[in-house]
DNA sequence: AGACTTTTGTGTGCGGCACGTAAAAAATAT
DNA sequence: ATATTTTTTACGTGCCGCACACAAAAGTCT
């Protein structure tokens, strides 16, 4: 913790103004002193301050009070155009680029399904330039207005060095690829686990909104795991993102009993590997994309096809197993799956729902709400943007929180 | 988090001077500048209200610099004297009560081997009292003096609130276990996980020094958990921490595979409990205590005793699969295993210390260096001293830091 | 040896900045 | 015009940092 002085206490009231009108906005100067207990001069003096950096703007209609007598409220908002960011979301399968506005709306996007697992990373950062710039361009936007771009992977990334140290879309370990990035956008680069951004987005805008504490888990190709903590996403001591399919399961199906990594049965690729073989037995070509391999896995399962439910509900029950661990550690009060994997349906689906209550210890279990997320494409690129953004609102330790609903 | 204003940043600048006084103490008013970094003005305007408050004091000898020339520097540390503190902690067969000074230097301590396990809570409270006024008055001090006691037991235990939800020590739930003391005793009271004071303990003055991030994991007739995280001490959501004992593990020995909670194999209660049978079979009486019962457990493995044997590895051996998850997802530099089970000798420490370098995943594997600390009674009452000075010192937001070694 | 210089640590006015209180100004409804 | 509510302005307090003065010892010159 750094030692305070009075930089850093404006820092300080300056983002929590900027965060209420972000969570509240439009709002006026005196609800702002109501929600944050400072004084009317203050947050004048703040207000004045953030809007000749054209960071928000006065709005004099909309200003409505029950008795509406007196003089009527100025309501501040975001100046929607006071910044404007890019989101990358990067999968085995596609990379995903999305443009929004100071206020995480979606401007532009663009998805490239293109297989990038395994190429070599110039490759990739060349793939990822050029969808950037495409992007941006659609946007009619300069690059010169985007004041950031936040990248997610999977994998383990340390995000304050924009490094990934492991990740299956890439051959090497160790890649400084936000710095690599940054260089070649000539724009600040944020680098963070895919499944973070998706946090982020739950907390300011999904599930997690008003939460505090929540966990996210995501089943895609490979297997995320999203912590908010304290209003902050949690990162490991050398600020690694706890990895779930490094955690270990048991097997409990007879044949081959013995601890496993969960990315080994319950991850997408893991799901894939093993239907691939059925399939291939079957005569049938690989689905290219992993949605539609999960199509394809629940019209197996409907038509009675027992190894495939076999092979869901072992996914599903080991993921119970895990989850209900990490309700034990976390004690979140809400659990959100999400992730592509889920649309495998019901044989998946089942085993999880059940095995987590089971496995809960029993002073915990009523607390962890389970929640099943639909995908949506949109979600994680708001995460990318609002990760951003929170950079540029200056926060002075971290994480923001939830927007209202309006 | 709060809004600042002046008041809080002179709050944070005072903790601060306090907590390095405190771990590199004795120290010059120059010193402190450089090490936080805040001009001799302010050091020497918080020092000197901090000498007016008796917190501090200044020493005129012992003030050796290299080039000796000079003002001499005037050091400045804790007065001992300052505040008096008592630790206490539960077990379920004996009670431990510790006063100690401003430093967390024990003063006196007293331990009664009373089985209180299962005890009605008031006659529990009424041992606690009669200990802690039997120790204060053995330390030749009043209770006025008396700033505050720490208690740390076993279970989920919510410290904000002196609430203990659960406890193997308790026959109830949800005991308002430190109101009540603090209502008998007259002075405030916090309420610990005892694995927590440890933690702390280690944080301040054992293997935890000059880390923000370890674990601990205590094996005492319940599982403890007890983490660190950047500097903090780890609670779930609702202000619980973690409970070891609630992790699943897979047994994978032959006869009864399946989920079962690590507390149910690797809990000195367990382990106990399959020796009992053991030894009642062989005809031998159940020894009184933990310390016994674990010294018994070697002699019979030293001996050729098998089953011993396999109850002592499978129970290291689920205690190295749970830790390794741990391990993946908090991603500590340093394990520190603790506990009276862990005297039960190498028959259970073999196979933890091969399991968890086994089990973790690959690319932690070199973060974390596993400890194992010799159990000290008086490590546990250091801590319980220092979780409430750090109260006393009025740390703005948590948990402070290590002291040097001198 | 004694006075002077050098060196380093500590305390004191002063300005800057941020917050808060109180009162004035602004802007509308009655 | 009056009442009411919001916003701004004026002023006071507290804290930090700068520059400087003061304090105390070691070295140095006469």
């Amino acid at each position: 913790m750094k030692t305070a002085d009075p930089e850093l206490m404006r820092a300080i009231n300056r983002f929590h103004v900027m965060d209420v009108i972000r969570r509240y906005g439009p709002i006026s100067r005196v609800e702002i002193c109501e929600r944050l207990q400072l004084s009317p001069t203050t947050v004048s003096a703040i207000t004045g301050a953030l809007i000749d950096d054209a960071l928000i703007m006065p709005r004099q209609e909309g200003a409505v009070r029950d008795p509406a007598r007196g003089r009527p409220r100025v309501m501040l908002e975001l100046n929607p155009e006071a910044a404007f960011v890019v989101g990358v979301k990067l999968a085995p399968d596609q990379i995903t680029v999305a443009v929004t506005n100071f206020r995480a709306d979606i401007l532009e996007s663009l998805t490239l399904p293109i297989r990038i697992d395994r190429q070599p990373i110039p490759v990739i950062a060349d793939l990822v330039e050029d969808g950037v710039r495409r992007c941006v361009a659609d946007a009619d936007l300069p690059m010169a207005r985007i004041a950031g771009l936040c990248l997610g992977l999977p994998g383990l990334i340390v995000q304050s060095a924009g490094l990934c140290r492991q990740s299956p879309l890439f051959g090497e370990r160790d890649v400084a690829f936000g710095p690599a990035l940054s260089e070649r956008l000539g724009i600040p680069v944020l680098l963070d686990t895919d499944v973070n951004l998706v946090t982020l987005a739950e907390h300011w805008f999904g599930h997690g909104r008003g939460l505090d504490d929540f966990m996210v888990v995501s089943i895609e190709h490979s297997l995320g795991l999203g912590i908010m903590h304290r209003g902050e996403i949690f990162r490991g001591a050398s600020g690694l993102s706890p990895d779930l399919g490094d955690l270990l399961v048991q097997q409990h199906d007879a044949e081959r009993a013995g601890i496993e990594r969960l990315s080994a049965v319950a991850s997408g690729a893991a799901i894939a590997a093993k239907l691939h073989d059925r399939l291939r037995r079957d005569g049938e070509g690989a689905p290219p994309s992993l949605r539609r391999l999960m199509a394809r896995l629940r019209e197996r399962v409907e038509g009675g096809d027992r190894e495939a439910a076999t092979v869901a509900a072992a996914a599903g029950e080991a993921l119970g197993f895990a989850v209900a661990n990490l309700v034990a550690l976390f004690a979140p009060p809400r659990v959100i799956l999400a992730g592509t994997v889920l649309e495998g349906g019901e044989a998946l689906l089942r085993p999880l729902r059940e095995t987590i209550p089971r496995l809960t210890p029993p002073g915990l279990g009523d607390i962890a709400e389970i929640v099943v997320q639909g995908w949506e494409e949109t979600t994680w690129a708001r995460g990318a943007a609002a990760m951003m953004l929170r950079e540029l609102y200056g926060s002075p330790w971290g994480t923001t929180g939830p927007a209202e609903r309006r």
